[in-house]
DNA sequence: TTTTTTATTAAACATTTGTTTAATTCAATT
DNA sequence: AATTGAATTAAACAAATGTTTAATAAAAAA
C-alpha cells in the first residue's frame, strides 16, 4: 500500500530526488529544495518531518526501482541466461543514461547507510533463475565452476563501472557526452559477449 | 619540488584525508578535523587558508598517487601484455584493501570536480605501452579489433567496482569482510584470466 | 639578554542551516 | 453565511560552521 502523495508533497519530492541525487545529502539544503521546488521552506517539515527524513523515504524508493529492474529481469521464467544478459545490459545502460547521477548516488548511500538500503534486498539475487541457469551450465560442463557471485559482480561491473568513472573516460578519449553514451551502446552488445566468454570452459 | 610540510601541518593533513575519505566534503567539518588531529581550530586556516584549499591539496595528492599506480604499470617496457594485467590487478586490489574509501573518494570528486582532478591525467593511459601492445596484439590478429578505451574501462571496473559495491556482496553472500578480502585475492588471478579471454579472438 | 618572528590558543564573529512558531489564506463542511 | 480544519507564509530561533581577531607562548635572530 503505497501512500498517496499530494501536488506539493510531489514538488518537494521530484525537487529533493533530484538534488539529492547530484549533489549528495550534506551538500543539499533545505533551502534548495524549497527553492528548485517553488514551495515555502517551513512545507518541507510540515510534510516530510525533516530533511533526513525526507531523504530516506527518496533512497529507499530509489534504490528500490534500481533492484527491482535487476531481479525482474533475473527471475524471468522464460529466457535464457543469454538472453538474460542482454536485457540485463541493455536495459540497465538505458536507465542509468537516462538518470546519470543513479550510480554514485547509491555508491554513496551504500557507504552511508548500508543498513537501511540493504533491507530491501533479500536473497532476491542469489537464488535468482539466472543463478539457477548458471549453476546448470556448471553441472553441464559448460561452465566453468567459479562461484557465482563472480558472475554477477562481473556484470555489474562492466555496465555500471564505465558511468561512474566516465569523467576519466571523456578526458582520455576528449569524448563529448554523445561519444561517451555511443561507446555505452556499442558495450549493450559486447558485455553479453565477454560475460560468455568469462564464464565457459 | 615538493612543499615541506611540518610537524602539525602533517597532523592536519592526516586527520583530514581520514576524514574527507571516510565522510566527504561537505559532511566533514573543520572542527572535526581540529579534534581528530589535536590541533587548535584556528591553525587548519592559518597553515591552509580555508577548509577548501586543504581539500584540495589533499585531494590532488591523493588522486596523484591513485594515478601514477597504474601509469608505473601500464608503462613498463619489460613486462608482457599479461604481466601487466597481473601486475595491475595484484597492486589496485592490495592498493584499496589498504585503503577501502579511496574509490568512492575518488568517484565523488570526479563527479563533482572533474577538471580540477583530471589535469593530472593527461595522455598517460592511452599512450602508454600497454595499448601499444594490445594494438600489436590486434595487428597480429590474436586480438579482436574493439577500441582500446573498452580494454582499460574493463579493466579498471572488474578491479574497482566490487569494492565500490561491497556492502552489496557481503550482504548477498552473508560475508564478513575478511571473507570478501578473500573473494578479493581470488580475484587478482581471476580477472587477468578474464581480461585475455574477453580481448582474444 | 633582548628583540623579533613564528606558532598556538580561546574567544568572538558572521553566515548558514534545519526547524518551529504564529499568523493568514484557502477549501471544505455545516 | 458561518465554522472548522488544512495549507501556506513570513519571520524568528537555536545550533552549527567556516573564519578571524587579539592575546599569549615558544622559538629564532639580534
Amino acid at each position: 500500500m503505497k501512500k498517496e502523495y499530494s501536488e506539493t508533497e510531489i514538488k518537494i519530492k521530484t525537487a529533493a530526488k533530484s538534488l539529492f541525487l547530484e549533489k549528495g545529502y550534506s551538500a543539499t539544503t533545505t533551502r534548495d529544495i524549497s527553492k528548485e521546488s517553488e514551495i515555502n521552506l517551513a512545507l518541507l517539515n510540515y510534510y516530510f518531518t525533516s530533511k533526513k527524513k525526507l531523504f530516506e523515504i527518496i533512497m529507499l524508493e530509489t534504490f528500490h526501482d534500481f533492484i527491482s529492474k535487476m531481479v525482474e529481469v533475473y527471475n524471468d521464467e522464460k529466457s535464457s541466461l543469454e538472453e538474460k544478459l542482454e536485457l540485463t545490459s541493455s536495459k540497465y545502460i538505458d536507465m542509468i543514461i537516462a538518470e546519470p547521477h543513479l550510480p554514485t548516488f547509491v555508491v554513496n548511500e551504500l557507504k552511508n547507510n548500508p543498513s537501511s538500503i540493504l533491507k530491501i534486498l533479500k536473497g532476491q539475487i542469489m537464488e535468482s533463475k539466472l543463478i539457477d541457469q548458471y549453476n546448470e551450465g556448471v553441472k553441464k560442463g559448460i561452465y566453468k565452476k567459479i562461484d557465482p557471485i563472480h558472475f554477477v559482480t562481473n556484470i555489474l561491473s562492466l555496465i555500471v563501472f564505465p558511468f561512474i568513472s566516465s569523467p576519466i573516460i571523456i578526458k582520455m578519449k576528449k569524448f563529448n557526452k554523445t561519444e561517451f553514451n555511443e561507446m555505452m551502446y556499442e558495450r549493450k552488445k559486447l558485455i553479453p559477449e565477454w560475460i560468455l566468454k568469462m564464464i565457459k570452459k
